[in-house]
RNA sequence: GGCCCGUUGGUCAAACGGCUAAGACACGGCCCUUUCACGGCUGAGAUAAGGGUUCGAUUCCCUUACGGGUCACCA
């Protein structure tokens, strides 16, 4: 392995082409996780070699979440760096340059075939079901008839020139030996004819000029990575070392898609998760901290993480887990912090005067996102209509017949509550259940259905009614009776 | 189809030749309780199939099945 005084740089190098997937925000955090653990660099790079397919704005979006969930980057295009620029479409004579000199080293030459020839040729091998490859027709074109074509501007790629013998491997961290038999590799293009570099040449020109020791990507790079090894063979340079982690699937069979509106990281948090359970979340999708711990902030990633806990298969997100993460987030944050951030939830549900504090702590327990929080506070403003048949409680044995009497004898015990407090509402009408010679539950429970016309509320008869007020209160269970005698 | 990779309960996963195969989510039951949650206890549930190797295979090898990736002037 390599030597200890090394400095690890790692990187994530998304193409701007939509907003945040999850499955990129999970590379990007094991390569910060990586870097960060062994004292480290992560540096951002954008890949946008593929003029056509970038979406304006969505490399904003990559810096913004990057830097909003705490994967800070070293360096990067918004914040510079030695190695720059961090844009590959920025560095297009840097890749021509090598391109050239892979040719002069005899691992690459120039290619005159038409796209559509080409193209014709592709589909003969398929109808054929003979396994595709292009035949080199141009590897042996002399250096006059290269001149020429050039002088003549004929339109022209580079290619990778693979030997037809031989075999190529690496050591993957994830997955172990990778042996190849070159015959099965094409001579892929490097350079297109717009001059832009393809993926497979620009990764790896740019990883060696930015210093990447670990190269942390997707495993749909894994079958890519032997031609990866044999373009470093022919410049004649040392490989990084790689790590390929498995995808994170929606179903077995299928990946997390914006199709389904299931991918992206700025979906889950308009849904209501916090960025720290993501975080949590996703770092243990595919990969294992081998103890039984399962909450970790960033730091406490940071020192947990370890390439050996990489799974090799893929892992299906499962939305109930992250239910659960979220909700174990929310319950630990303290109150102060909890009524800050369900404040505009609370106010999106409530708008007339309440205990906002109040209702922050009674829900506190009760909600994994805070987007159910307006829900659940729907019977505050208005009474929703409900039935009579909300008052029968197996366990109370109470029904709307039962609860009758009772609701006038709540409403005298709450008028004589002259300092509407927690303590002064319990006190009065547990004085009333003594009085009445009956369970807590047979007072409380209608009182909870008189205010609220819901059999579940956040918190119970006594809460509800700190928050109503009084006043309302009052009327609320004057309307209960009205209706039970009707 | 060729090449590469994978397969432990419904899901995430531990175990790196010694197991009664952890734990978490979800699910069921019980307790707590004025509801629902929270919390506590508890239950059910897995090594894809078949062959080897071995005293012993979830762990190593082979075959089959299933799944994924890749075979672009996409990344």
């Amino acid at each position: 392995m390599k030597g200890d005084h090394m400095q690890y740089r790692t990187r994530f190098a998304p193409s701007p082409t939509g907003y945040m997937h999850l499955g990129g925000l999970r590379t990007a955090l094991y390569a910060y996780l990586y870097a960060k653990g062994n004292n480290g660099a992560f540096i951002l790079r954008i890949e946008d070699t593929d003029q056509e397919r970038q979406v304006e704005g969505t490399a904003e979006v990559i810096y913004k979440t990057l830097t909003e969930v705490g994967l800070i980057y070293d360096e990067g295009p918004d914040v510079g760096g030695p190695c720059g620029p961090y844009v590959q479409s920025e560095r297009i004579g840097i890749y021509r340059e090598h391109a050239e000199m892979l040719i002069k080293r005899g691992h690459a030459y120039y290619c005159f075939c038409g796209k559509e020839e080409l193209d014709e040729q592709r589909l003969i091998h398929q109808a054929s079901r003979v396994s595709h490859k292009y035949n080199k027709h141009c590897v042996n074109l002399s250096p006059e008839e290269i001149t020429k074509k050039l002088s003549e501007g004929t339109s022209y790629v580079i290619r990778q020139n693979v030997s037809e013998e031989g075999k190529v491997f690496f050591n993957d961290c994830v997955y172990g030996r990778i042996d190849v038999d070159n015959s099965t590799l094409e001579d892929q293009i490097i350079l297109k004819s717009d001059g832009f570099p393809t993926y497979n040449f620009a990764n790896v020109v740019d990883d060696r000029l930015m210093g990447v020791t670990h190269v942390i990507r997707g495993n749909e790079f894994l079958s890519s990575t032997p031609k990866h090894v044999l373009l470093y063979e022919g410049f004649g340079w040392e490989p990084p070392v790689y790590i390929h982690v498995p995808p994170i699937m929606r179903t077995a069979d299928k990946k997390l898609s914006k199709r389904d509106g299931d991918a992206y990281y700025g979906d889950f948090i308009t849904k209501g998760y916090l960025k720290e359970a993501i975080i949590n979340y996703i770092a243990l999708l595919g990969w294992s901290p081998g103890g039984e711990k399962e909450l970790f902030s960033l730091p406490e990633l940071v020192e947990a993480f370890d390439i050996s806990g990489i799974s090799k298969s893929p892992a299906i997100f499962d939305i109930k887990k992250l239910d659960w993460l979220n909700g174990e987030y929310l319950r630990a944050m303290d109150d102060a912090e909890f009524h800050a951030r369900a404040l505009p939830y609370i106010k999106e549900g409530v708008k007339r005067e309440t205990d906002t504090a109040l209702i922050a702590k009674l829900l506190k327990d009760r909600i994994e996102r805070l987007t159910e929080i307006p829900g659940q506070l729907d019977f505050i403003d208005t009474l929703p209509e409900y039935s009579s048949e909300l008052y029968t409680h197996k366990k109370m044995k109470t029904d709307a017949e039962s609860v009758r009497p009772v609701m006038p004898s709540i409403a005298s015990a709450l008028e004589n509550v002259s300092d509407w407090r927690q303590e002064a509402i319990h006190e009065a009408l547990m004085a009333l259940v003594e009085c009445l010679g009956c369970k807590n539950g047979q007072v409380l429970w209608p009182l909870r259905v008189a205010l609220s016309g819901k059999a579940q509320t956040p918190g119970g008869g006594i809460e509800i009614a700190l928050i109503l007020g009084k006043e309302e209160t009052l009327t609320r269970i004057r309307r209960a009776s009205d209706k039970l005698n009707r």
